[in-house]
DNA sequence: CCGATTTAGATGCATTTGCATCTATCGACC
DNA sequence: GGTCGATAGATGCAAATGCATCTAAATCGG
Protein backbone atom coordinates (compact mmCIF):
# COMPACT_ATOMS: atom_id res chain seq x y z
CA UNK A 1 0.00 0.00 0.00
CA UNK A 2 1.58 3.54 -0.99
CA UNK A 3 2.45 5.46 1.90
CA UNK A 4 0.71 8.73 0.85
CA UNK A 5 -3.00 6.61 0.91
CA UNK A 6 -3.61 6.64 4.28
CA UNK A 7 -3.59 9.88 4.84
CA UNK A 8 -6.75 11.41 5.76
CA UNK A 9 -9.24 13.05 2.86
CA UNK A 10 -8.52 15.98 5.24
CA UNK A 11 -5.33 16.26 5.42
CA UNK A 12 -4.26 15.73 1.72
CA UNK A 13 -6.65 18.13 0.47
CA UNK A 14 -5.26 20.38 2.85
CA UNK A 15 -1.60 19.55 2.11
CA UNK A 16 -2.31 19.87 -1.37
CA UNK A 17 -3.80 23.58 -1.54
CA UNK A 18 -0.60 24.32 0.90
CA UNK A 19 1.62 23.10 -2.41
CA UNK A 20 -0.36 24.29 -4.93
CA UNK A 21 -0.32 28.17 -2.69
CA UNK A 22 3.82 27.88 -2.38
CA UNK A 23 4.41 27.17 -5.71
CA UNK A 24 2.25 29.94 -6.60
CA UNK A 25 3.92 31.91 -4.43
CA UNK A 26 7.97 31.16 -5.37
CA UNK A 27 6.91 31.49 -9.52
CA UNK A 28 4.81 34.36 -8.35
CA UNK A 29 8.27 35.87 -6.37
CA UNK A 30 10.16 35.71 -9.99
CA UNK A 31 7.82 36.84 -12.59
CA UNK A 32 7.14 39.77 -10.33
CA UNK A 33 10.79 40.34 -10.46
CA UNK A 34 10.58 41.17 -14.19
CA UNK A 35 11.60 44.41 -15.15
CA UNK A 36 8.74 44.52 -17.42
CA UNK A 37 6.30 45.10 -14.16
CA UNK A 38 8.37 48.46 -13.13
CA UNK A 39 5.94 50.34 -15.74
CA UNK A 40 2.67 48.31 -14.56
CA UNK A 41 1.71 46.86 -11.62
CA UNK A 42 0.83 42.25 -12.04
CA UNK A 43 -2.40 42.98 -11.46
CA UNK A 44 -2.35 45.90 -13.32
CA UNK A 45 -1.57 43.85 -16.55
CA UNK A 46 -4.04 41.30 -15.48
CA UNK A 47 -6.59 43.32 -15.83
CA UNK A 48 -5.36 44.39 -19.49
CA UNK A 49 -4.42 40.35 -20.65
CA UNK A 50 -8.19 39.40 -19.24
CA UNK A 51 -9.58 42.33 -21.50
CA UNK A 52 -7.46 41.56 -24.54
CA UNK A 53 -8.73 37.79 -24.37
CA UNK A 54 -12.23 38.84 -24.00
CA UNK A 55 -13.98 38.23 -27.74
CA UNK A 56 -16.63 41.44 -27.72
CA UNK A 57 -13.78 43.65 -25.85
CA UNK A 58 -15.74 44.68 -23.47
CA UNK A 59 -15.91 43.61 -19.77
CA UNK A 60 -18.14 44.74 -16.75
CA UNK A 61 -16.34 45.51 -13.72
CA UNK A 62 -17.88 42.32 -11.65
CA UNK A 63 -16.98 40.25 -14.53
CA UNK A 64 -13.02 41.36 -14.38
CA UNK A 65 -13.52 41.06 -10.35
CA UNK A 66 -13.65 37.51 -10.64
CA UNK A 67 -10.25 36.88 -12.20
CA UNK A 68 -8.16 39.29 -9.87
CA UNK A 69 -7.86 38.85 -6.34
CA UNK A 70 -8.49 41.92 -5.11
CA UNK A 71 -11.73 43.46 -3.43
CA UNK A 72 -14.39 45.66 -5.58
CA UNK A 73 -13.32 48.87 -4.44
CA UNK A 74 -9.77 48.43 -5.22
CA UNK A 75 -10.45 47.16 -8.73
CA UNK A 76 -12.87 50.06 -9.04
CA UNK A 77 -9.69 52.03 -8.06
CA UNK A 78 -7.40 49.99 -10.15
CA UNK A 79 -9.43 50.47 -13.43
CA UNK A 80 -9.98 54.17 -12.63
CA UNK A 81 -5.69 54.77 -12.33
CA UNK A 82 -5.86 52.59 -15.69
CA UNK A 83 -8.55 55.01 -17.33
CA UNK A 84 -5.96 57.93 -16.21
CA UNK A 85 -3.14 56.36 -17.59
CA UNK A 86 -4.88 56.36 -21.16
CA UNK A 87 -4.68 52.01 -21.11
CA UNK A 88 -8.60 51.45 -20.64
CA UNK A 89 -12.10 53.45 -21.53
CA UNK A 90 -15.54 52.89 -19.25
CA UNK A 91 -18.89 53.13 -20.40
CA UNK A 92 -22.24 53.08 -18.95
CA UNK A 93 -23.80 49.50 -19.97
CA UNK A 94 -26.23 50.09 -22.22
CA UNK A 95 -28.58 47.27 -20.62
CA UNK A 96 -28.46 47.95 -17.05
CA UNK A 97 -28.01 51.22 -16.22
CA UNK A 98 -25.72 50.49 -12.56
CA UNK A 99 -23.01 49.05 -14.30
CA UNK A 100 -20.24 50.02 -16.62
CA UNK A 101 -18.52 48.69 -19.19
CA UNK A 102 -14.48 48.51 -19.52
CA UNK A 103 -12.15 48.37 -22.97
CA UNK A 104 -8.75 48.62 -24.08
CA UNK A 105 -7.66 51.27 -25.32
CA UNK A 106 -5.02 51.04 -28.44
CA UNK A 107 -2.62 52.24 -26.04
CA UNK A 108 -3.54 49.72 -23.83
CA UNK A 109 -3.76 46.87 -26.14
CA UNK A 110 -0.12 48.01 -27.20
CA UNK A 111 1.27 47.83 -23.03
CA UNK A 112 -0.68 44.30 -22.87
CA UNK A 113 1.39 42.79 -25.91
CA UNK A 114 4.63 44.37 -25.06
CA UNK A 115 4.28 43.35 -21.28
CA UNK A 116 3.05 40.04 -22.16
CA UNK A 117 5.62 38.80 -24.59
CA UNK A 118 8.07 39.20 -22.32
CA UNK A 119 5.74 38.15 -19.32
CA UNK A 120 5.37 35.03 -21.32
CA UNK A 121 8.95 33.92 -21.83
CA UNK A 122 9.59 34.37 -18.24
CA UNK A 123 6.83 31.82 -17.08
CA UNK A 124 8.56 29.47 -20.40
CA UNK A 125 11.88 30.19 -18.78
CA UNK A 126 10.43 29.25 -15.23
CA UNK A 127 8.20 26.31 -15.88
CA UNK A 128 9.71 24.59 -18.92
CA UNK A 129 12.63 23.18 -17.27
CA UNK A 130 10.90 22.33 -13.97
CA UNK A 131 8.09 19.81 -15.64
CA UNK A 132 7.93 17.95 -18.98
CA UNK A 133 5.18 18.72 -21.04
CA UNK A 134 3.00 15.53 -19.84
CA UNK A 135 3.34 16.97 -16.75
CA UNK A 136 2.54 20.54 -17.43
CA UNK A 137 -0.83 19.12 -19.54
CA UNK A 138 -1.82 17.08 -16.41
CA UNK A 139 -0.89 20.02 -14.11
CA UNK A 140 -2.87 22.19 -16.81
CA UNK A 141 -6.62 20.01 -16.60
CA UNK A 142 -6.33 19.77 -12.37
CA UNK A 143 -5.64 22.62 -12.03
CA UNK A 144 -8.45 23.56 -14.40
CA UNK A 145 -10.61 21.15 -12.82
CA UNK A 146 -10.09 22.93 -9.13
CA UNK A 147 -10.92 25.97 -10.34
CA UNK A 148 -14.41 24.64 -12.43
CA UNK A 149 -15.13 23.05 -9.11
CA UNK A 150 -14.82 25.96 -7.56
CA UNK A 151 -16.25 28.29 -9.44
CA UNK A 152 -19.34 27.05 -9.72
CA UNK A 153 -22.57 29.33 -8.20
CA UNK B 1 -1.69 12.62 -32.02
CA UNK B 2 -3.66 13.93 -29.33
CA UNK B 3 -4.29 17.77 -29.90
CA UNK B 4 -2.55 19.47 -26.85
CA UNK B 5 0.92 18.20 -28.03
CA UNK B 6 0.40 20.33 -31.06
CA UNK B 7 0.94 23.22 -29.01
CA UNK B 8 4.66 24.89 -28.75
CA UNK B 9 6.45 24.33 -25.41
CA UNK B 10 5.93 28.10 -24.49
CA UNK B 11 2.42 28.36 -25.04
CA UNK B 12 1.86 24.89 -23.07
CA UNK B 13 3.82 26.58 -20.00
CA UNK B 14 2.14 29.88 -19.98
CA UNK B 15 -1.23 28.14 -20.41
CA UNK B 16 -0.72 25.52 -17.42
CA UNK B 17 0.64 29.05 -15.40
CA UNK B 18 -2.41 30.67 -16.30
CA UNK B 19 -4.46 28.09 -15.05
CA UNK B 20 -2.44 27.01 -11.43
CA UNK B 21 -3.29 30.98 -11.04
CA UNK B 22 -6.54 31.27 -11.64
CA UNK B 23 -7.44 28.51 -9.36
CA UNK B 24 -5.45 29.81 -6.91
CA UNK B 25 -7.08 32.95 -7.31
CA UNK B 26 -10.90 31.24 -6.92
CA UNK B 27 -9.53 29.26 -3.80
CA UNK B 28 -8.00 31.64 -2.14
CA UNK B 29 -11.14 33.99 -3.21
CA UNK B 30 -13.53 31.58 -1.05
CA UNK B 31 -10.48 31.03 1.49
CA UNK B 32 -10.49 34.76 2.36
CA UNK B 33 -13.86 34.93 3.41
CA UNK B 34 -13.93 32.75 6.40
CA UNK B 35 -15.21 33.93 9.93
CA UNK B 36 -11.74 32.92 11.27
CA UNK B 37 -10.02 35.65 8.57
CA UNK B 38 -11.91 38.59 10.23
CA UNK B 39 -9.39 38.55 13.69
CA UNK B 40 -6.23 37.99 11.70
CA UNK B 41 -5.71 38.39 7.70
CA UNK B 42 -4.40 35.45 6.17
CA UNK B 43 -0.91 36.95 5.83
CA UNK B 44 -0.90 37.43 9.08
CA UNK B 45 -2.39 33.88 9.81
CA UNK B 46 0.56 32.43 7.45
CA UNK B 47 3.40 33.45 9.14
CA UNK B 48 1.72 32.31 12.47
CA UNK B 49 0.89 28.78 10.13
CA UNK B 50 5.11 28.60 9.43
CA UNK B 51 6.11 29.31 12.79
CA UNK B 52 4.31 26.35 14.32
CA UNK B 53 5.93 24.12 11.40
CA UNK B 54 9.40 25.17 11.84
CA UNK B 55 11.00 22.16 14.56
CA UNK B 56 13.41 24.31 16.43
CA UNK B 57 10.30 27.20 16.79
CA UNK B 58 12.66 29.81 15.63
CA UNK B 59 12.71 31.98 12.12
CA UNK B 60 14.81 34.16 10.80
CA UNK B 61 12.58 37.12 9.31
CA UNK B 62 14.39 36.60 6.06
CA UNK B 63 13.45 32.65 5.93
CA UNK B 64 9.78 33.87 6.81
CA UNK B 65 9.80 35.86 3.86
CA UNK B 66 10.75 33.01 1.18
CA UNK B 67 7.12 31.67 2.20
CA UNK B 68 5.07 34.63 1.98
CA UNK B 69 4.32 37.10 -1.51
CA UNK B 70 5.37 40.26 0.51
CA UNK B 71 8.09 42.82 0.18
CA UNK B 72 10.81 42.87 3.29
CA UNK B 73 9.57 46.03 4.74
CA UNK B 74 6.06 44.66 4.54
CA UNK B 75 6.78 41.28 6.26
CA UNK B 76 9.05 43.47 9.55
CA UNK B 77 6.08 45.37 9.77
CA UNK B 78 3.60 42.51 9.68
CA UNK B 79 5.67 40.90 12.66
CA UNK B 80 5.96 44.12 14.60
CA UNK B 81 1.92 44.20 14.26
CA UNK B 82 2.11 41.04 15.67
CA UNK B 83 4.31 41.57 18.11
CA UNK B 84 1.76 44.25 19.42
CA UNK B 85 -0.40 41.59 19.67
CA UNK B 86 1.30 39.49 21.73
CA UNK B 87 1.24 36.53 19.07
CA UNK B 88 4.85 36.73 18.60
CA UNK B 89 8.17 37.03 20.31
CA UNK B 90 11.64 39.02 19.08
CA UNK B 91 15.07 37.99 19.81
CA UNK B 92 18.12 39.22 18.29
CA UNK B 93 20.14 36.61 16.30
CA UNK B 94 22.83 34.91 18.86
CA UNK B 95 24.90 33.95 15.71
CA UNK B 96 24.33 36.97 13.58
CA UNK B 97 24.06 40.53 15.30
CA UNK B 98 21.76 41.59 12.34
CA UNK B 99 19.33 39.44 12.26
CA UNK B 100 16.58 38.31 14.36
CA UNK B 101 14.89 35.41 15.47
CA UNK B 102 11.12 35.20 15.49
CA UNK B 103 8.81 32.36 17.51
CA UNK B 104 5.00 32.06 18.48
CA UNK B 105 4.30 33.16 21.71
CA UNK B 106 2.10 31.07 23.54
CA UNK B 107 -1.48 33.15 22.67
CA UNK B 108 0.16 32.58 19.11
CA UNK B 109 0.26 28.99 18.97
CA UNK B 110 -3.22 28.94 20.09
CA UNK B 111 -5.29 31.66 17.77
CA UNK B 112 -2.95 29.88 14.82
CA UNK B 113 -4.41 25.85 15.90
CA UNK B 114 -7.80 27.86 16.50
CA UNK B 115 -7.64 29.51 12.88
CA UNK B 116 -6.32 26.56 11.75
CA UNK B 117 -8.62 23.57 12.39
CA UNK B 118 -11.24 25.92 10.74
CA UNK B 119 -8.93 26.63 7.75
CA UNK B 120 -8.55 23.20 7.03
CA UNK B 121 -12.11 22.41 7.31
CA UNK B 122 -12.69 25.19 4.69
CA UNK B 123 -9.62 23.53 2.37
CA UNK B 124 -11.05 20.18 2.63
CA UNK B 125 -14.68 21.58 1.66
CA UNK B 126 -13.07 23.18 -1.37
CA UNK B 127 -10.97 20.73 -2.85
CA UNK B 128 -12.06 17.33 -1.44
CA UNK B 129 -15.12 17.34 -3.61
CA UNK B 130 -13.40 18.78 -6.67
CA UNK B 131 -10.71 16.02 -7.15
CA UNK B 132 -9.86 12.92 -6.48
CA UNK B 133 -7.86 11.91 -3.58
CA UNK B 134 -5.35 10.19 -6.80
CA UNK B 135 -5.61 13.44 -8.74
CA UNK B 136 -4.98 15.66 -5.29
CA UNK B 137 -1.90 13.26 -4.69
CA UNK B 138 -0.96 14.21 -8.12
CA UNK B 139 -1.81 17.78 -8.28
CA UNK B 140 0.56 18.03 -4.74
CA UNK B 141 3.32 16.10 -6.18
CA UNK B 142 3.49 18.10 -9.72
CA UNK B 143 3.08 21.77 -7.51
CA UNK B 144 5.74 20.57 -5.23
CA UNK B 145 8.26 19.67 -8.24
CA UNK B 146 7.01 22.92 -9.29
CA UNK B 147 8.32 24.88 -6.02
CA UNK B 148 11.69 23.19 -5.65
CA UNK B 149 12.69 23.72 -9.69
CA UNK B 150 12.11 27.07 -8.83
CA UNK B 151 13.32 27.92 -5.60
CA UNK B 152 16.30 26.72 -6.89
CA UNK B 153 18.80 29.34 -6.38
C1' DC C 1 44.01 43.79 10.24
C1' DC C 2 41.55 47.28 7.28
C1' DG C 3 38.70 49.25 3.86
C1' DA C 4 35.02 47.90 0.48
C1' DT C 5 31.08 45.20 -0.51
C1' DT C 6 27.22 42.59 0.83
C1' DT C 7 23.46 41.26 3.80
C1' DA C 8 19.69 41.70 7.56
C1' DG C 9 16.35 44.29 9.01
C1' DA C 10 14.07 48.99 10.12
C1' DT C 11 11.98 53.33 8.63
C1' DG C 12 10.06 57.64 5.93
C1' DC C 13 6.83 58.33 2.65
C1' DA C 14 3.73 57.89 -1.19
C1' DT C 15 0.62 54.53 -3.15
C1' DT C 16 -2.59 50.77 -2.86
C1' DT C 17 -5.84 48.13 -0.40
C1' DG C 18 -10.00 46.83 2.14
C1' DC C 19 -14.01 47.87 5.00
C1' DA C 20 -17.98 50.27 5.58
C1' DT C 21 -21.09 52.96 3.53
C1' DC C 22 -23.43 55.56 -0.08
C1' DT C 23 -26.13 56.24 -4.45
C1' DA C 24 -28.57 54.51 -8.14
C1' DT C 25 -30.71 51.02 -10.66
C1' DC C 26 -32.71 46.52 -11.19
C1' DG C 27 -36.08 42.81 -10.16
C1' DA C 28 -39.63 40.61 -7.58
C1' DC C 29 -43.91 40.79 -5.66
C1' DC C 30 -48.33 42.53 -4.50
C1' DG D 1 -47.45 51.14 -10.74
C1' DG D 2 -45.28 51.29 -5.94
C1' DT D 3 -42.57 49.29 -2.33
C1' DC D 4 -38.74 46.43 -0.85
C1' DG D 5 -34.67 43.86 -1.03
C1' DA D 6 -30.67 42.85 -3.98
C1' DT D 7 -26.97 44.28 -7.04
C1' DA D 8 -23.32 47.46 -9.47
C1' DG D 9 -20.18 50.48 -8.68
C1' DA D 10 -18.07 54.76 -6.26
C1' DT D 11 -16.06 56.98 -2.19
C1' DG D 12 -14.28 58.38 2.74
C1' DC D 13 -11.04 56.80 5.58
C1' DA D 14 -7.88 53.99 8.13
C1' DA D 15 -4.64 50.34 7.50
C1' DA D 16 -1.33 47.72 4.74
C1' DT D 17 2.08 47.68 1.12
C1' DG D 18 6.24 48.69 -1.66
C1' DC D 19 10.14 51.52 -2.92
C1' DA D 20 14.02 53.82 -1.64
C1' DT D 21 17.00 54.48 1.81
C1' DC D 22 19.29 53.98 6.27
C1' DT D 23 22.04 51.62 9.98
C1' DA D 24 24.65 48.02 11.63
C1' DA D 25 26.91 43.83 11.27
C1' DA D 26 29.09 40.22 8.53
C1' DT D 27 32.17 38.85 4.74
C1' DC D 28 35.60 39.40 1.31
C1' DG D 29 40.26 40.90 -0.74
C1' DG D 30 44.31 42.54 -0.04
Amino acid sequence: MPAKTTESPVRLAAETWESLFRAQVAVMRKLQAAPAFKALALNEYDVLFTLSRCPSGWLRLNELNDNVLLSQSSLSRLVERLEKRGLVERTPAPEDGRGILIRLTDAGRDLQKQIGREHVRDIAALVGPALSAAEQQELLRLTEKLRAAVSVR
